[in-house]
DNA sequence: TTTT
DNA sequence: TTTT
């Protein structure tokens, strides 16, 4: 019988999407992202972050690739799956990965759209950084 | 800021809870449920089983050994969280576990009760008495 | 910017789905979904039966037609949606519904099939090999 | 037998939140949420608003009330509950809310914080939008 | 009535 | 390794 095997996360990814292109042609993204969580303790605020392996297949991983950049706000829906490998020393290993199957930009519409124009919001230098923007048609 | 880890899953629990008792009087409970997906490839159904492994603290920790037992359908909605332990031989290892923050027994009015002996409550009867479907006043 | 509409409902079925077509060929199925929740008041168990209307399209109303039927236990994920309407006397109404955009059947194996003759599928012996662990023929 | 009934938004308050202290001390907020979908019809990009009733209680109530406004992106966690009510016209009416039981606000830092000292950046300059801050210490 |  |  079905069951459900469903991941919510809201977070930012560590890193931009890793794209490898398989035998076949399938592509498959990749990239960490994290999702924190602040609570008091003994007073004072803490932060704990939870880090997590996505992993995007085909037109997904595409997609990913294009819009998805290290920093970026990001809503992920998918589903847990726990492989094996083994290790270069032939140890057996498992690795728990979030397999997304739909996933949405968050933030604001200055983190869509390509700088204004310097004069009117003299942003330049921030953007150097080249983390910020997405150029052209943004399919969401 | 703060992100979001949030799980979902309607499974199988694959064993009876294992509880036990920290220092301190912590309880501590877990077991590995079992989703199950099933497809169709080249023609065939093919079922896919993934295991998790479920950890419930404190009060939680409490009723999920009281009512749930191998076997039993459960929903769980509960966050990842992923530890790194070392194994007997010193090495680092990772664990990735769904921290349970509720949960729901799903399935059958039977399911929660102890079994009627079978001549004292035959179930046709038994489900004449009306409490365990859903008739009566719909609003719409 | 994109946002996120989710519905995550496990219910029983109010009534069988009720199957349209639509000119141009389009189906849309809808039944009501009871979602139940009890808690403690004043110390009495007190049962309290949300109503939901789902509403679902194309290939999927078709699907539900054919598998959902009244008291079925369901996992139903979709998106809110509010529509305006008119009356019989003209006056202008809102219904939210639930819109269907996946759902999984919940419950024992014996709520998917017919049931098997007894002779055939001896359940008893099945049943008694396992002990301890969900490998090979999982029974639900 | 118990159910599920969950909602998950992502979206941004088209008001400030409303609250009302009732009889007996409790505390309620309400506000409509906005959440946005685009996607493409016969080559056009459209974009499609859904308008949700959010309601939050007591505690929840009153956290929303300090760090909910107008315009910005929360996350809310909740379940479907539709009421009852009669109008001025004595017409027996039906809406669906949206209980919250969990909200997180989403976005940049700059959400987050107190405009800096208005010397050094005055507001207007500062925020461009100008709607965008929240004052005193946010406790995510 | 939001936001992009 | 992100973000606040």
């Amino acid at each position: 019988m079905s069951g459900i095997n469903k991941v919510i996360l809201v977070g930012h990814l560590g890193k931009d999407p890793e794209v490898r292109h398989l035998d076949g042609g399938v592509t498959v993204a990749s990239f960490p992202l994290a999702t924190s969580e602040s609570y008091n303790k003994d007073g004072k605020r803490v932060e704990q972050t939870e880090w997590h392996n996505i992993v995007l297949w085909r037109g997904l991983a595409e997609v990913a690739s294009k819009y998805l950049t290290k920093g970026k706000l990001v809503y992920i829906e998918g589903k847990l799956r726990t492989r094996t490998f083994e290790d270069r020393e032939k140890v057996k290993k498992y690795v728990t990965e979030v397999v997304a199957e739909n996933f949405t930009l968050l933030g604001r519409k200055s983190d869509f759209e390509s700088p204004a124009p310097a004069a009117a919001a003299p942003k330049a230098e921030h953007d150097f950084s080249g983390t910020n923007d997405i150029n052209g048609d943004i399919p969401f």
